[in-house]
DNA sequence: GATGAATGAGTCTTCATTCAT
DNA sequence: AATGAATGAAGACTCATTCAT
């Protein structure tokens, strides 16, 4: 993120940047998608990445690859947030709703391409790390025996829209009163 | 809608036509919300409605008055639901699920235009409509009594969007979830 | 000007109205030819005179007939004052200083229609009464002996787009410069 | 000029056009300006220049960056005109008649945009060499003690505005005419 | 005659995508 | 493989003009 400050335009430094392109076009991406969604013009990104159109096409020839990219990385994050033995879904809500523009946009991209290889690959990560966190949610008595990996998905997807749809000043607060309804549903009565 | 049928251009009625061509447009739009979403293109609904550009133009200046117009015929049917004595929040979400489409396209145009007059108007009339749901809801035991019109309201959006965005296909099981974990939530435990 | 309140939106009075019309839209028109100039559209005009499209086509099919009429009152008003016993050319530049933005409008509309006979008769009668004046101002030794009408009327034109394009704040000290330069230069020297 | 034969549609050159498709436009411009004003329609420009309309966004985002383009050359060439050991306003007068269209084109660029720094600029420019042609007028006594750089600024505005708008049979004759009448206010009064 | 809606062409502007270097 | 300019197709919006009533 350190290199994509936006206008430092690059000499043409040849094959030798590839690796280092690709990197700084995913971190725009990020940066892009979480300021302006999924629909920001493609050439916002080159341009904060400081490369060219050209570079961001072969790199990514369609948005949705590019897509998958930038959440490859934050899924890798969630993972490292699961893996945490004593982790709950309280943890992942978390970190969805701190990136809740990206994954926002990546709910975009996923109903955009379902058949897409990589969207799906990616899918199948999130599918088995709510998993993981399902399982132990009722071991520990703190999900519904009910509930499963593919209702924490919609919840999440529902959570990252809906927070990242809301006003920025009402983040919080949309947060806070989303995670409260889904939370006394997924909880168990008794 | 009858009267819809893309393509045929009509010749120029007067104003009599007036009253007709603004419903032609509504109508239009509402199929077009439907199959684009609110990011369609103006110059689709006129064609759709078999109007001219600057007629939509002329009645509809802006399109979150043409999306309000929209959702107020929607909204007329979502009242008449409420008031039926034995009216639920579950009848609430039937309608919404069954016109998911035009009701994310609201979603938006609300999330766009919070500052404007009629959208106000319109979600005051939501969330007036809501209210008596809930109150009844409460009164029959059937709703939790910290859940409030906010509350519903998110989740009418979230439901709303969740099903809009889901493939065709899978609308219903999509549909279905969501409300399972919502109801859930929304139940009173015991 | 009285009755050219933007907005009104008047019934339809029949042919009774025509002549009342006429003068409406003619008022408005010098109201939306000093805000706007003449490139402004025609539907601001007929609003503002709170009279249909139609109409405005009927009385004036073309926008030069419509700045002649405005101009007609115009030239009345100039007409009276270069009439007064004592008027000299500085007062008549005073009047078209006054009414700078109306006069550019209508060097526009001349410029424009330099062939049509309702502006020709215009014409005629700004060099007839600049004639009179210059004819008042070389007796009184005011006026050097080589300037003639045309070149007056060349003054007032450019007097007139001068301090018309001039922004606002500034009109005055434009006119003020311009005219100092004209006055030299038309004033005998000796 | 010689490569803005209009209608020719080009290839796509790559990036070495760029110089040249920029100078193609700035030359298009100066054409269309002379012959139909400020006003004239961006894509005339860049049909005129043979150059796609997103490519004349690309070199000049607003219509005044490309009028400051157009005029920064003639502005050279008044420089030019200017510099010359025994150069006079009268000389920089012949120039602004030989370019009137252009010149009106500028001044209306200048009044729409006064605030832009590079319209600034050119305004400082114009103000300079201005200036240097009325000191040498005033050591040379052609010139008043009391006409400064703003007078003769605004005489040039209105010789340009006057020549431009008069139709082109008559441009010669309004020139001289314009120019007597300034001139003889111009000059020391003995 | 008046009315005011309808029409559609014309401009502006933005992007996705291609391509010469 | 990188670059960044070129392209042209949309889409938004505005008006001049026509026309049924």
């Amino acid at each position: 993120m350190a290199e994509s400050s936006e206008g430092v335009s690059r000499r043409n430094r040849g094959p030798a940047a590839a690796a280092e392109n690709r990197r700084a076009l995913i971190d725009a991406a990020r940066e892009i998608f979480s300021e302006q969604g999924l629909a920001a013009p493609f050439s916002a990104i080159a341009r904060r990445a400081g490369v060219g159109q050209g570079s961001l096409y072969r790199h990514f020839p369609t948005k949705i690859e590019l897509a998958v990219a930038v959440f490859e990385d934050n899924i890798d994050d969630l993972e490292h947030v699961a893996r945490a033995a004593d982790a709950t879904l309280d943890d992942l809500f978390d970190s969805v709703v701190a990136q809740a523009k990206v994954s926002a946009a990546f709910v975009d991209a996923v109903a955009a391409a379902r058949d897409v290889p990589a969207v799906q690959r990616i899918g199948a990560r999130m599918i088995s790390l709510i998993g993981a966190l399902v399982d132990r949610g009722r071991a520990t008595g703190a999900l519904a025996d009910d509930i499963g990996r593919d209702d924490v998905m919609l919840v999440v997807a529902m959570l990252a829209r809906t927070v990242a749809d809301a006003p920025a000043g009402e983040r919080e607060a949309v947060a806070r009163r989303a995670r409260s309804v889904f939370s006394l549903g997924l909880m168990p009565r008794g």
